[in-house]
RNA sequence: GGCGUUAUGGUGUAACUGGUUAACACGUCGCCCUCUCAAGGCGAAGAGUCCGGGUUCGAGCCCCGGUAACGCUACCA
């Protein structure tokens, strides 16, 4: 097995996909990289994997710096500090991806593909109808020259697959791969699918960038989630393909909701900016994320369990790491970040309270809505306390409008949740987002409007809906809407 | 379904790498403090280490076989 050579100098990377808002996951995969390379004296990367143009947001990149930043996992080298190993934006790199295909497409370690999605969507139905793996059949892995050349000529579009080898089912062979943490994975090559790595759209698939990437920017060691197991092998088949030197793996363990499954939005704020609007000091959340997977020693600090950042640097041992995957649990989140507060001294937590919860542009904001609301300043709380408050939750005879059902209305605030969450955050994407849901459900605007409020600001008397939730914030008003539904489900089920 | 990974109280982690009665933290419950709520102090309950075999004087740690959970199974990452 290879592995990179001990004497590199240690280069490891995070590399997110700006897809929305930057994710919990994205920090501790972010600070274990960190740890590493800052107990290494090695470099820390940060790059942006932005080739999916269907999903890509573009304030993400933008969030996740200073998402990053805040939490003060600072790297070296990255799209916006530079480095001598750029661009640091896939979308950058195209024309080095296309490159590397064709290499792989002249050695013969990769084909061309002119299936379309439809076609392949239709042979993946009946591999699963017939129990089958879904895998691709292989069709233009077996086309002539001549075919190809055809193809070609009338401009066919195509994508560009990998050939696993061999070539067919029967023949079995392997790839075996060491990850640092479980030791050595093997893949039978019959399980390994050919898979796509420059797309129709001339994008590569993570696979190729990825690879490619990491050898010209001389990482050596890959620490990422465990979800990419699976993947792994087609990486190490290019590495080889290539003749690259293969880089160590380190796959982590997955955060987990309270139900052990992979951690969601759906029952867990994943949101670094939900966090950091929601007053979590960046600090407990450091704190809280080195706890999770073991790698700290049990009696730092007396066994407080309470460490900084540069206490994990000096203490962490990647070699203690627990891989089964730790819950991300709220309720010692939520301590830690209690703990960290009480250190504070008076005036730094005053500053913090200023900052956090009543700076001056988010007061300007809130200001702003109540001017024409108000006759004496003093009833300014009256109606702004939702902005303030997260016990907010409506009972029914708030949020039911008068001629629907429980079932009913509970089940519009989902979609309304779903069209908020697929929303841009501006007055005029909400508004029509929310109003041609109404029409589709036959929803009044009222109807609509209302429900919402009541969930939002746990009222039907509120300063006007779009703008409050405007500058209460994304993350946040995603956050209250499903706590909202998730309180009702538990009623719900209590009830029956 | 196939492949892969994992498995210690409700949750996060310990257990000198086989050695007393499985430890700590969060949470929960009780008591103290107190005008309330927190914080703080004291205490309690809660796992016999996924299950079944085996090796051994001795197994949470080793071996075999199950089971379950999770991940992947896309022209998403």
């Amino acid at each position: 097995m290879t592995s990179a050579s001990t004497e590199a100098p240690i280069r490891v990377r995070i590399a997110p996909s700006p897809t929305g808002d930057p994710h919990v996951g994205t920090a501790y995969i972010g600070l274990l990289n960190y740890i590493y390379a800052r107990q290494r004296a090695g470099k820390f990367v940060l790059r942006i994997e932005d080739t999916d143009r269907a999903r890509f947001v573009a304030t993400s990149e933008e969030m996740i710096f200073d998402s990053l930043r805040w939490l003060g996992l600072n790297w070296d080298e990255g799209p916006d500090v530079g480095g001598p190993f750029g661009p640091y934006r896939q979308s950058e790199r195209t024309e080095i991806y296309r490159e590397h295909a064709d290499i792989l497409l002249q050695t013969g370690k990769a084909y061309r593909c002119f299936c379309t999605p439809e076609e392949l969507e239709v042979v993946r139905k009946q591999q699963m109808a017939s129990k089958l793996p879904p895998r691709y059949p292989g069709t233009c892995r077996r086309l002539s020259s001549e075919q190809i050349e055809q193809n070609l000529a009338t401009g066919k579009v195509h994508t560009i697959r990998l050939a696993v080898p061999p070539h067919g089912a029967d023949l079995s062979s392997a790839t075996t791969f060491r990850d640092e943490l479980r030791g050595a994975i093997t893949f039978e090559h019959n399980n390994v699918d050919d898979q796509v790595l420059l797309k129709s759209d001339g994008y590569p698939t993570y696979h190729l960038a990825n690879v490619v990437d990491d050898h010209l920017m001389e990482i050596t060691d890959v620490i990422r989630a465990e979800e990419w197991i699976s993947s792994t092998p087609k990486h190490v088949l290019l590495y080889k393909a290539f003749g690259w030197q293969i880089p160590r793996f380190w796959h982590m363990p997955l955060l987990r909701n309270l139900d052990k499954s992979k951690i969601s939005k759906r029952k867990n704020p994943v949101s670094l900016i939900y966090y950091r609007d929601s007053g979590y000091l960046p600090e407990a959340i450091i704190n809280f994320l080195g706890l999770l997977g073991g790698g700290m020693p049990a009696d730092i600090n007396n066994g407080t369990e309470q460490f900084t950042l540069s206490e994990i640097i000096q203490h962490f041992v990647f070699t203690d790491i627990r891989v089964g995957g730790p819950v991300f649990d709220l309720t010692k989140l939520k301590w830690l970040n209690g703990e960290y507060l009480r250190k504070l001294s008076p005036e730094q937590f005053f500053l913090a309270v200023r900052n956090r919860v009543f700076s001056d542009d988010y007061l300007r904001q809130i200001s702003s809505l109540m001017q024409t609301r108000i006759e004496i300043l003093s009833q300014f709380g009256d109606l702004t306390s939702f902005f303030f408050s997260d016990n907010v939750i409506p009972a029914p005879d708030v949020f039911l409008p008068k001629k629907r059902s429980l079932d009913e209305t509970l089940a519009f605030a989902q979609d309304q949740l779903v069209a908020l969450e697929a929303s841009e955050w501006t007055h005029d994407a909400l508004e029509s987002g929310l109003k041609k849901l109404g029409e589709e459900k036959s929803w009044s605007v009222k109807e609509n409007f209302m429900l919402l409020r009541a969930i939002v600001t746990g009222s039907t008397t509120s300063p006007p809906l779009l703008e409050s939730m405007i500058v209460f914030g994304k993350a946040r008003t995603l956050d209250r809407v499903r706590r909202f539904l998730e309180a009702q489900k538990k009623l719900t089920t209590q009830k029956k």
